[in-house]
DNA sequence: GAGTGGTCTAGACCACCCT
DNA sequence: GGGTGGTCTAGACCACTCG
């Protein structure tokens, strides 16, 4: 609701620095400092046009800036407004430790407890495809040897935050559970054990990008939020590869922790 | 050098997709399927607006949308080109442990030997400084209290590819050569390991999110690359935080890699 | 000097949201 | 209906790069 009176500064015409630059630089500090919050609404495109005296055009650049540096969002009719965001799930690096071990669904449950969240899933999917260049390199078989996919989506308070893709070799997943929807208590990780294929470690690859268009659209996400790609595979204590799951997480709404040794 | 040539399809006035984006889906698709590849020039403006026979600010909204997924990059008077990306750096989650131990400069010139690029450090700066509330936290002191900070860049072939800041507490620091530009063989790990501050454990906490100016500034980055950022906090073995190592990574420079016990 | 992208103006019409 | 942002036009002048 915050008028422009919240931008006491004027443009400086003879600076080097172009007329929306200094809009946004004016806007963005007043964000950082906190005298606009989460939630506040910027002035409108017309308050800044006539508190600046310059062109829509104009205005609507330094906006543009500020969407991609993930700072507000807009929404058609209703105005431009800083980014609230979504509670921040810290990934601990012992998520995985047999004593707590809880894999999908169950394992997002209990995350997100901890932030007093609630946690949903849905878009499950069991399908057999073939295996892409990354999955098929980490679980050392052949690029489009056929493999058990599981995707599904994972929501916080109801907002997307997360999409996984497990992939499993499928002499190790036909004939179980893990094809089902619901792979059964413990997860796929329990069954996977139950066939003798004890776990040993896993291996996270993390990288950071910007999402594609069909990510975007599936986590909701505004302009300027990267996504972290997690690309986790699963050994047994024979070294095989025997799960490799692929994972897009919002950037805003993760913590990944891990614990390296000295020695 | 590719003209509007390979961009065959025409606009669909009747679409719901506004022109600006439908422009940007062809270009991203040329660049998705490699008929544009790393390096290459898109059409200038002027031959887009006369292929699609739309005004110059339609040209320009598709192209920025490229620019903030990261996809094209434009320099003034030349053209807008497809993003060739610098070498991919993995950082292995064994670096710190004592078999190899290197630090700070050593270590980024072994792993960039890896990847076979030059590697440099500039920028460097130790000052006395009043602790983050970020680390101070994680050092257990007070926000503001002094401690002493070294910060540096680093380069792959030329190019800057991390900026990081070492957080010591000052009784560590004082009197050692930590305080100096150069803190000696093995850095300021076996400075401290030489107090009789044998290190035990590293955590590291991941983040992901769209640079600052400042960052951006310093590391060279154009629109749509976000950034890790990395703050690793060392302790002994008696449980003590040593050092806490904020850095600020390209995103699209760095692989992280982890390990995870599953017992 | 010709070609390129960077900035800015001054309009227009539309779709969406709220009251 | 009035206010908001979304899209698009048709210009203008500028700064940079390259031959």
């Amino acid at each position: 609701m915050a008028g422009p009176e919240i931008l006491a500064r004027q443009i400086d015409q003879a600076s080097d620095r172009a007329v929306f630059r200094q809009i946004a630089d004016h806007l963005r500090e007043a964000i950082l400092n906190g005298r606009l919050r989460a939630g506040d609404k910027l002035p409108s495109e017309a308050q800044l046009m006539e508190h600046y005296n310059v062109a829509r055009m104009t205005v609507r650049q330094a906006i543009q800036e500020l969407k991609a540096e993930g700072h507000v969002e807009s929404q058609h009719g209703r105005g431009v407004f800083v980014r609230s965001r979504p509670p921040v799930k810290r990934l601990a690096s012992d998520r995985f430790a047999r004593r707590h071990r809880k894999e999908g669904k169950a394992a997002f449950l209990a995350e997100s407890e901890a932030v007093g969240a609630r946690a949903d899933v849905d878009m499950i999917r069991v399908s057999e495809v073939p295996a892409p260049a990354d999955v098929a390199e980490r679980l050392k078989i052949q690029t489009g040897e056929i493999v058990v996919s599981r995707s599904r989506r994972y929501l916080l308070d109801g907002r997307p935050v997360e999409l996984a893709t497990s992939y499993i070799p499928v002499d190790l997943a036909r004939g179980t559970r893990i094809m089902d929807d619901n792979p059964g208590p413990g997860g796929i990780y329990e069954r996977l054990e139950e066939q003798g294929h004890q776990l040993e470690r896993f291996v996270e690859d993390v990288y950071t990008r910007m999402p594609t268009r069909e990510e975007a659209r599936l986590l909701s996400l505004g302009d300027g939020t990267p996504v972290f790609r997690l690309i986790r595979t699963a050994y047994d204590v024979e070294g095989r590869a025997v799960e490799v799951c692929d994972t897009i997480m919002r950037g805003d709404a993760y913590q990944l922790s891990y614990e390296l040794p000295a020695h």
